[in-house]
This record gives C-alpha cells, sequence and structure tokens, in this order.
DNA sequence: CACCATTTGGAACGATTGTTCCATGAATTA
DNA sequence: TAATTCATGGAACAATCGTTCCAAATGGTG
C-alpha cells in the first residue's frame, strides 16, 4: 500500500450527505459535492463511484447514523412516552433552525427517487418498517411499565404513529408556525392515554 | 389581431402538468416538455415564460382542476363518509396503475422546492389549509346528519384527517402494497365513528 | 536511491441544460 | 392584393451536466 487518500473519508461522505439531503438528487451537482468536501472529482470518483453510487452511500449512512442511531439511543435512554415524543421533536426543532430545514433524508428520497429506483423503494420501505416497529416495541414497553394503558391496540397505534411522523415531515417542508405542529404531535401522544 | 396560436393552450398545460408531476421540477427537461407537448420551444417560451413560470402555472393548474375539484365533487355528491374515503382511495387506487403513480403534486412540490420557494410554499400551504377546511366541514356535515357521532372533536380530526393523507401519499411512492394503505385509510375512518 | 502503486489536480470530453434569436409561414387588415 | 402582425420551426447560444483521462505529486517498498 503505497500511501493514503489525504481526505477523510467518513467526513466527505458526511458532507455529501447534508448537501443530497438538503436540496435532493437532481438539484445537487458534481460540482457541488466538489465544493462542499473540498475533494477533488477524480478522488470522489475513484472512492464512491458514480452520483448515484454517491447517493446511495449518503442515504444508507443517513439510514444508519442519523435515524437508526436516533432510534437506538431513544430507545435506550427515554422512557417509552418521552421516546416517542422525541420523535416527533427532532423533526419539530429543524425548523427553527434557518439553513437546516432538510426535513427527512429518507422520505425527500421517497417522494424523489423512489417511484423511478426500487433500490431505494426497498430502503425506504426497510426504513419505514423500522419506525413502525420502533413505535410498536415503545407502546408495548409503555404498556408494561404502567405509563400507557394495557388495552390500547399497539400494533394499530404503531402504525398510526408512522403515518403521523410520515405527515409531520411533509408539513414541516412548508410549514414553520411550530404551534401548529406541537399539536400534530400532542394529538398522537394523546391517544396513548 | 392576425392569427391564433396553433396549439391547444390548455391541453398543453395539461401535458406539461404531467410530466412536472410525474418526475419533479428538476428531472424534467424543457426538451421534456416539448417532446410530450409538441409544442415548440420558442412557443412555450412566448405563451407561459420560463421553465419556472410554466411550472408554477402546472401547479396552480392542479391546485384548481384537479385537487379542488376533486373535493368539490365529493363535497357535492357523496354523504360525508363516503367522501372523507373517497379522498384516500383516489391515491390508492394510483399504485395499481403502473405509469400513474405519480403522488401529488402539490406534495411531491412540497418536499423538493418549498424550503426553497416560498411561493411554492404558499401555494402549498393554502392547499393543505384548504384540505383540513375540506375534513372539518365534512365531518360537521356527518354530525348534523347523525353520520358521525356529536361528541367528536371535528377541529382536531379534521387536522388529523390531513396529516394522515400526507402520510399515505408519503407512503404510496414506495410502498405499492394496497392492503397497507386500506388500513391507513380504515384506521382512521375508525375513528369518526 | 530507484521503483512502484495510487491519489491528486485540473483540463477536457461530449451531452444536455435553459434560453434566445431569426428567417419563414400564415392569417387578418387595409 | 399588399401590408401587417405574430406564431412557428429550428438553429444556435453560453453554461453546466456527469464523467473520463492524464500528467504530476506522493510516500511506502526493495
Amino acid at each position: 500500500m503505497p500511501w493514503e487518500k489525504r481526505f477523510d473519508i467518513d467526513q466527505t461522505l458526511n458532507r455529501a450527505m447534508e448537501a443530497f439531503w438538503a436540496r435532493g438528487f437532481e438539484a445537487t451537482s458534481m460540482q457541488d459535492l466538489v465544493d462542499v468536501t473540498g475533494v477533488n472529482r477524480a478522488s470522489l470518483y475513484a472512492t464512491y463511484g458514480d452520483k448515484r453510487d454517491l447517493f446511495l452511500a449518503a442515504l444508507r449512512r443517513y439510514d444508519s447514523e442519523v435515524r437508526r442511531r436516533l432510534l437506538d439511543e431513544l430507545g435506550a435512554r427515554e422512557t417509552p412516552p418521552r421516546a416517542v415524543a422525541a420523535v416527533f421533536d427532532k423533526f419539530i426543532r429543524q425548523v427553527t433552525q434557518p439553513d437546516g430545514n432538510w426535513g427527512c433524508f429518507l422520505i425527500n428520497s421517497a417522494l424523489e427517487l423512489a417511484p423511478h429506483d426500487p433500490e431505494i423503494a426497498a430502503m425506504v420501505n426497510s426504513a419505514q418498517d423500522d419506525i413502525e416497529a420502533f413505535f410498536l416495541a415503545m407502546i408495548r414497553k409503555g404498556q408494561q411499565s404502567g405509563d400507557f394503558p394495557e388495552q390500547l391496540d399497539a400494533t394499530y397505534l404503531a402504525r398510526q404513529g408512522l403515518v403521523t411522523v410520515l405527515g409531520l415531515v411533509v408539513m414541516i417542508r412548508s410549514r414553520p408556525e411550530e404551534a401548529y405542529l406541537h399539536a400534530i404531535r400532542d394529538g398522537f401522544l394523546s391517544r396513548l392515554t
């Protein structure tokens, strides 16, 4: 092995992820990626493949390091009611950050690319299934701990939780009114009491 | 007035609307629009302005001729329970059509463009408000007619209806399983009984 | 020190992007 | 019929697209 790459592969992928996350696949050019990563064109191609390969790597990274990591931390650290609320709050908090209101990278990709790209559709679906499973686990855990009533239909409400999050994230893209978004969150939480 | 345009202005705008609806703003080129409309470049520019102007016109047309028209017809022709269900069914039916699963043009635009374009954000928001108002009107009408219980919180449920539709339309883009989508619809309808 | 394998910088590729220009065509008006 | 007015077809624009190529630079290896 003659020598190593001069740039940080993980950090570069994070920067690319943020660019795709903020603007989408089509609106992000390779030149944009060269600019935000500070890495040369040839190096990007040699390391990650073409634009779609890089996008897929970025989306995989988001799925594992942002989405999955968040759910893992919430599931481990918070009580079920707080964990469920925190999922909503994570997105609602975005709207107050002027240049960070990017929504959810997976949902953005679902709308832009999933219908035309089965590989992306599969990633989106498994992520949605995982979020539903997270809600299901939290609700059941909450029922055992006494936080939620026993007679709740956990399966049904887990699915409702997923749909509510998806709807909320759509709203976030055009609607910066926090009160409205909190009402959506509380509307779902009230069904768990 | 020397003579008229050789092409149908409304029909051409409909074709452009379908193209933008199916693929989004960035992924649809002016060449695509020339191809699907059959109208010359210069005529498109002379009639509608630049690409963004044409997109805005297409989105306005969708809002008035697809979304608003659907709600008007359902509100006039159907009973409240059937009208509410039909909103969901309109989208669910899409997934069975191989090349017609475009979701909702307004929601697609909300995700792709609203954060970067205030004019589009405003259109998306007013459309969402209108859908919520539709649900509210239907629920109240249903309460008067006896279809829905009097004690329902109509305001709250109207908002929940909007969120549920938005979530469902996100799912449609990657998830063709009709049974799953029907469960979402029925999950909301059951809250109106 | 010479050799090697690989990254790097940057030019360059052809294709496509959104947009404009102009000569031609056609229908109305004088 | 002649003049006018505007849409039309198609070439052409500069800019940017994703991608590739190559010479220069690099640091470990024999």
